[in-house]
DNA sequence: TTTTGAGTTGTTCGA
DNA sequence: GTCGAACAACTCAAA
């Protein structure tokens, strides 16, 4: 049994399946140069700890390997004399072509390769539009997704059920060293989560998810991430006909979506989805990596982006409407180029997933599905007031401006003042808002016009 | 094939 | 202070 993105014993078939096919099985993971390497020590050390709840799940049998799949997975299956491999379906660029090495290579040494079970509620490339399309806008794909529907989740095999051949671990690394407060990693931790978001998050769900300054989202994405918990799981929790589980059931369909877009389109994790955006001006140079440095370390003079930068650093997580100011800062206002901020994003993410953080990134940078109208540029400062009203937010990660009076703390220049009056090391604004505004709506203009 | 209705998340300006 | 309009067409999906 290969382990990949579902580090759970709940509701995964390809655990189930192998159990019911074989005797015995011997539980795989294998650290992947490729995957690891652009993970930065927030997503390893999560990943770390949900792998060492598994290891204590499994009997301490995991066995855990490094390198390159492709060679890792074969020779395993050879050591162990396994007749199968089994596994969940990946759908990610990288993944798609690395399953099919394993399989070629597991067949040549006569080695069955199962797979069974992906990552989403509904798999990628399971909808198509009447002309038998992929999807390109939202809407339509979630009614489809509605229709279509997901199975109940399956049955946690039970102890006597998880028949683990007697196999000596592999060494599990040792996690780095990280200063940061993670979310507690594992499927319990995902499980004790989900219970306090059904319990006392979800039915204000539709009010406070906008808030950064309260516990008003799921924060259930670096599990979902790492399939500590499944999709299905989460949503056999929602009640529809409450508003806010509607709401939350949609930003799971979101999750679905880009999975699928990027599973037709492979390239557009790495290029403009909309290929005409090929050409669209970004600033390079010394300037721009300043710029950069400072929107990347929260130096920008920008409260409530510097707030998130932070967050992110500290946490190895940014909550979603700040994810959007501060993309939306770094492409409307620095006029860089998505790719920088997305890369940025998931080196620092604990739950950085490709589909949804490129999308993510490509929706607010105008070139991807479904994109932002160019003239929709987010304004920092009235952002910062709407949705994070008493400040406490950002006093919370910018503590610079902890002493700021509430009615400021979202504004540059008056913090400034503040800062200087208290001499306090804030930056001033690196750039002016209204200015950078008018700049951005006038390349988007010659993008249109050419 | 053609037509039609619709499309996550905003800001600014002037009445 | 509040409110509605302008900002832009364009393309997707389905009837």
């Amino acid at each position: 049994m290969w382990f990949r993105r579902d580090l759970r014993l709940a509701d995964n078939p390809a655990l189930v399946g192998a159990l019911r096919a074989h005797d015995a099985i011997v539980p795989l993971f294998v650290l992947d140069p490729r995957l690891t390497r652009n993970a930065g020590a927030a997503r390893m050390t999560f990943l770390l700890g949900c792998l060492e709840e598994l290891n204590r799940s499994l009997e301490g049998r995991l066995v855990i390997r490094s390198g390159d799949p492709r060679q890792v997975v074969p020779r395993a299956a050879a050591e162990v004399g396994a007749s199968a491999v089994w596994c969940a379906e990946d759908f990610g660029p990288y993944g798609v072509e690395r399953d099919v090495a394993v399989s070629d290579a597991l067949e040549r040494q006569g080695v069955q390769f199962t797979q069974t079970g992906s990552p989403y509620a509904v798999s990628p490339g399971a909808l198509l539009t009447g002309a038998k399309r992929p999807y390109q806008v939202f809407t339509p794909y979630s009614r489809s997704w509605l229709s279509h529907g997901w199975s109940e989740p399956i049955a946690t095999p039970s102890p006597s059920e998880l028949q683990i051949a007697p196999l000596s671990s592999g060494e599990l690394p040792k996690r780095p060293v990280v200063a940061a407060r993670l979310a507690p990693p594992g499927e319990h931790a995902a499980q004790r989560r989900l219970e306090q978001f059904v319990d006392h998050v979800v039915d204000h769900y539709g009010e406070q998810r906008d808030r950064p300054d309260l516990d008003g989202t799921s924060r259930l994405s670096p599990y979902l991430k790492f399939g500590c918990v499944h999709p299905r799981q989460v949503l056999h929790r929602l009640n529809p006909t409450n508003s806010g589980h509607d709401r939350f059931r949609t930003e799971l369909c979101w999750r679905d979506f880009y999975a699928d877009v990027l599973f037709h389109r492979p390239d557009s994790a790495r290029a403009p989805y909309r290929r005409e955006w090929r050409d669209f001006m970004v600033d390079s140079g010394v300037q721009a990596d300043v710029r950069f440095d400072a929107w990347a370390y929260g130096r920008t003079g920008y409260p409530i982006v510097d707030a998130g930068m932070r967050q992110l650093l500290e946490e190895g997580w940014m909550h979603n409407r700040v994810r959007m100011i501060v993309a939306s800062f770094l492409v409307k206002d620095l006029h860089l180029d998505w790719r920088r901020g997305a890369k940025w994003f998931m080196q620092h993410l604990v739950d950085g997933d490709l589909a949804s953080n490129q999308h993510g990134w490509q929706w607010v940078a105008g070139s991807g599905t479904d994109a932002a109208p160019y003239f929709r540029i987010f304004n920092p400062v009235t952002q910062g007031k709407r949705f994070d009203p008493h400040g406490d937010y950002v006093r919370r990660w910018v503590p610079e401006l902890a002493s700021s009076p509430q009615g400021e703390i979202h504004e540059p220049r008056a913090t400034l003042r503040a800062t200087v009056m208290s001499s306090v090391d804030y930056p001033p604004p690196i750039v002016d808002h209204a200015h950078e505004r008018d700049a951005a709506l006038l390349r988007y203009r010659t993008l249109r016009t050419t």
